[in-house]
DNA sequence: CAAATATAATAGTAATACTATCTTAAATAA
DNA sequence: TTATTTAAGATAGTATTACTATTATATTTG
């Protein structure tokens, strides 16, 4: 329960930024609306000056807090798995049946998310659009290697981790959990994303969730017949 | 078969380009050094100018061929995925046997690719190191939905919808179909990516192919006993 | 009240992502 | 053969981006 409450008021990997958000009222000001202009303009269009001209404040100030705008991307990335991961912590921990748990954390990691107030400034719903239309960026970079040594991507992991660990205890034989893992979670993403815009590649629509076709992919692929 | 023969030279989109890069010697060679170049240095860091130095040409003058970099990474993975789906159609169409022929079409877009010379001036294996690093930034962008309108990814849809198929073919009831083929196509890359970078959180690694878990992936999700 | 700190205001730079024009060289058509 | 089209090289220029640096002002804290 340690490994919880240390994540409980979402603590990100302080490198990166420069100065905590979390730490005065224009740090709070740029992550809130950082995320809603990515998510408006998306990310390459994204710049530190538009987003400082949004909050009325300068370029400069925005500099303070973060190096440039793939950092403030992984720090937005990094509150979201976090975030994922208290959810997937908070519903599980006292679940003992290791097939229900399992099926708890790929709705989770699946869901649809919409804005919940309980973190005041961050709006869950837009970081789940950003999640979808710009999390692959984080990574695919030709510092992916620096940057998960310096430990930017270990709450993603951790989640993965998770997830990979539930699938074991459903089938301990079963040779590809971490892969399994990490297909679920990307591929998760991914339908969002083609429901979105390329119908015509999925199933998911209004009335099938993305989730209803990850539950089933794990529980099929392990051979769980209880659905 | 008619499919496969307009295919066969390897067509893509002509509203990818301004001037096709295959009519010229400049073309071929902004198409050959812009796939070294951008392996090389990865999408973010690649630039017209940088290209135009490498093959000793003009900035103006690539921009003749293609109207920005963009354009020219969907003209490399929309040649990427023409070049897979011949692929596809040439081992295919002969097999009869339905879970024969789905296996090797998850064989064929999820195997490392490694060069090729077929193709003269196209290096298919680091193209294929393109399709692992860059592939996503194509569509995640705020333009999809007008290049999906302008057919840009219509050979990816094509070569899913093939997969889709032939997953049909074996388990008619099947729910999810095309959910199942986007996710193989997308895990499969992903895959690599991991076993490159994130090493931990995938269970493919020198020995264990992204292909053999793509397999059991959907075998067992499809409950095909023959293994 | 003094000192430290945060932020705003402003300026400046190199690189990027283009567009435009002009010249030369080569291919082709009359 | 000459005229004409076309391709490509050479050069210049612009707005925007991604920063860095400096100074001034306002606010907090000791």
């Amino acid at each position: 329960m340690q490994e919880l409450f240390q994540n409980f008021q979402i603590r990100v990997n302080d490198k990166l930024y420069i100065k905590d958000p979390e730490s005065s009222e224009l740090g709070k000001r740029i992550v809130e609306n950082s995320i809603l202009l990515m998510d408006e303009i998306g990310f390459e269009s994204f710049t530190f000056k538009k987003l400082s001209d949004k909050i009325n404040s300068t370029e400069a100030s925005v500099y303070r807090y973060f190096e440039n705008k793939h950092k403030l991307l992984i720090y937005l990335t990094s509150w979201y798995w976090a975030w994922i991961d208290y959810q997937v912590v908070l519903h599980t921990y006292s679940i003992s049946n290791a097939e229900k748990k399992l099926e708890t954390i790929i709705s989770i990691v699946s869901q649809t998310i919409q804005a919940d107030d309980s973190f005041t400034h961050i709006d869950e719903g837009r970081l789940f659009n950003i999640m979808i239309n710009e999390y692959s960026k984080s990574f695919l970079t030709k510092e992916v290697d620096d940057d998960n040594k310096d430990g930017f991507f270990a709450i993603y992991k951790r989640v993965i981790t998770r997830l990979k660990e539930a699938i074991l205890a459903v089938r301990p034989e079963y040779p590809f959990p971490a892969s399994l893992a990490s297909t679920v979670v990307e591929s998760a993403l991914h339908q969002h994303f083609l429901k979105k815009h390329f119908h015509t590649i999925t199933d998911c629509n209004e009335s099938v969730e993305p989730s209803e076709f990850c539950k089933n992919l794990v529980l099929q692929t392990l051979n769980v017949t209880s659905q």
